[in-house]
RNA sequence: GGAACGGUGGCAGAGCGGACGAAUGCACCCGCCUUGAAAGCGGACGAGGUUCACGCCUCCGGGGGUUCGAAUCCCCCCCGUUCCGCCA
């Protein structure tokens, strides 16, 4: 959620911001609010004046019927019963008010850091980083693409998970599934250093989607469990950002840092019959996920260090691959600031978004209700709280790099050589071979 | 799934229609005392909204109701603990 007392104090700045992500709409929406906004504030304030009318009478009411004198106690309450009637219409209008402007606050997008790339889609997403590791020519047996690198060899068999679940799910055999799970844990060791490792659920409530943002505006994207109010979290950013929800966290112990396996679940839903083969897109998906709580002050250095650990994931792989920096169009509704870490394909010739890492600013947490208790140099808590920043971004994303290790690892003979890094994951596999 | 009991400030825990944003204890903070510390003494000590400010409003799991007035009474829901049942 955007700052409403921006909204208030300076509504130039937010249209300013982000009429950047070049969506018209969004500047109608803001305005409205903020319309909205103020309407609301003038009913809240003759709400008040009546509700404190009322705290005065009844306590005079008290009063006077401790000392006998129910004539005037019973005047006093005649009155505040009429004043009762007409708070009752104005808190009835509030709501309503109050109700019209939440829709719309939740359905605004934050907004993109100034040195954030402008741009209209993602066409204008810049590269920062690389390529690094690209080859001048791939030989012939490297530009097949994983799936049928994959069937050869008996490691992908989509054909039966969409016999068990349906079209767009994946599954992976032998080889194949020690690979994917040797993928998380290889995720999960190259982050242990500074993530303490968390297991979340998978099953989340409609609060955990709202407060990183995929509900309201995106609930089509996302597995509902229509009977238990449940949703299957699309990311592990939504349970890991509602870890601390609702708590006021001391700035002395941040920054908190989180990494978590999950697996994913997405509809796809605008995105039928795209990328239907292999591994780059399905309903359900492995992921190692790295979450930060942050002031405002840290958030920097903790965008670039887990930039930089998405990166370091890859590079360690041998994999080549490319950084790229979201451009305001094109940027996720949360967004402030997003770079994602792009893996080149040969065989698919294709460069696959492998992980995106997003500095959300105090967004979410505005959403999720988590704060911070700041203390000065003497270590005195400051009066008041502020909210925190939060950060997320996909150490490792299982079936990209999959596909990616399958197509850039092959060998002339079939084979797929494993990556190094991977041996101690792999029960002493170092190449796969068909049976 | 059934039954019982609970949900109050950082924690523990009282309050069960009016002087309660909330006793008391612990923790934390500031003084005094002390060479220093402990103990002791005195003081301060939740959050949000609004206001230039004084102040005013809201918050005792969530929502609704009764009342001039609700932490307190009534209804619904959620969560927790214990016991029973079932179970990886």
């Amino acid at each position: 959620m955007i700052d409403q007392r921006l909204l208030r104090t300076d509504l130039d700045a937010v249209t300013a911001a982000l009429s950047r992500r070049h969506r018209p709409a969004i500047i109608d929406d803001v305005r409205h609010a903020a319309r909205l906004d103020e309407r609301l504030l003038a009913i809240a304030r003759e709400r008040d004046d009546i509700r404190a009318r009322i705290n005065l009478l009844s306590k005079e009411v008290g009063s006077l019927r401790r000392d006998g004198r129910v004539d005037d106690a019973e005047a006093l309450q005649t009155e505040s019963r009429e004043l009762g009637a007409s708070e009752k219409a104005l808190a009835g209008e509030h709501e309503e008010v109050s109700a019209a402007l939440d829709e719309l606050l939740l359905g605004i997008p934050n907004m993109p850091h100034p040195d954030a790339p402008d741009g209209a889609s993602d066409d204008d997403n810049p590269v920062v980083i690389g390529p690094i590791g690209l080859l001048n020519e791939y030989p012939e047996h490297q530009r097949v693409p994983h799936w049928e690198a994959a069937d050869e060899l008996g490691i992908l068999d989509n054909e039966r998970a969409a016999k068990i679940s349906g079209a767009m799910f994946t599954m992976q055999r032998g080889a194949g599934a020690t690979l994917a799970r040797a993928l998380c844990q290889y995720g999960l060791d190259l982050n242990a250093d500074a993530h303490e490792e968390v297991r979340v659920p998978s099953l989340v409530s409609t609060a955990t989607l709202t407060a990183t943002g995929q509900l309201p505006k995106f609930a089509d994207d996302a597995y509902a469990i229509e009977r238990d109010d449940l949703w299957a979290s699309p990311t592990a950013e939504a349970p890991l950002t509602s870890v601390y929800a609702q708590e006021t966290l001391d700035d002395t112990e941040l920054p908190i840092r989180l990494m978590a396996y999950s697996a994913s679940f997405r509809r796809e839903a605008g995105s039928a019959g795209r990328d239907t083969r292999g591994m780059l897109r399905s309903h359900e998906f492995d992921k190692v996920e790295m979450m930060a709580y942050t002031t405002s002050e840290q958030a920097p250095d903790l965008l670039d260090d887990m930039v930089a650990r998405a990166e370091m994931a890859i590079a360690g792989l041998g994999l080549p691959y490319r950084v790229i920096e979201i451009c305001t169009g094109d940027m996720g509704q949360s967004h402030h600031r997003t770079y994602d870490v792009e893996v080149y394909a040969p065989g698919a010739d294709a460069w696959l978004e492998v992980s995106s890492v997003s500095w959300l600013g105090a967004y979410q947490a505005r959403r999720a209700g988590i704060r911070v208790k700041r203390h000065d140099e003497d270590g005195k808590p400051v009066k008041g709280t502020e909210f925190a920043h939060t950060l997320n971004g996909s150490a490792l994303a299982v079936p990209r790099v999959w596909a990616a290790i399958v197509e850039n690892f092959r060998n002339e003979d079939g084979s797929v050589t494993v990556p190094e890094v991977l041996h101690p994951y792999m029960r002493g596999l170092t190449v796969i071979r068909s049976e």
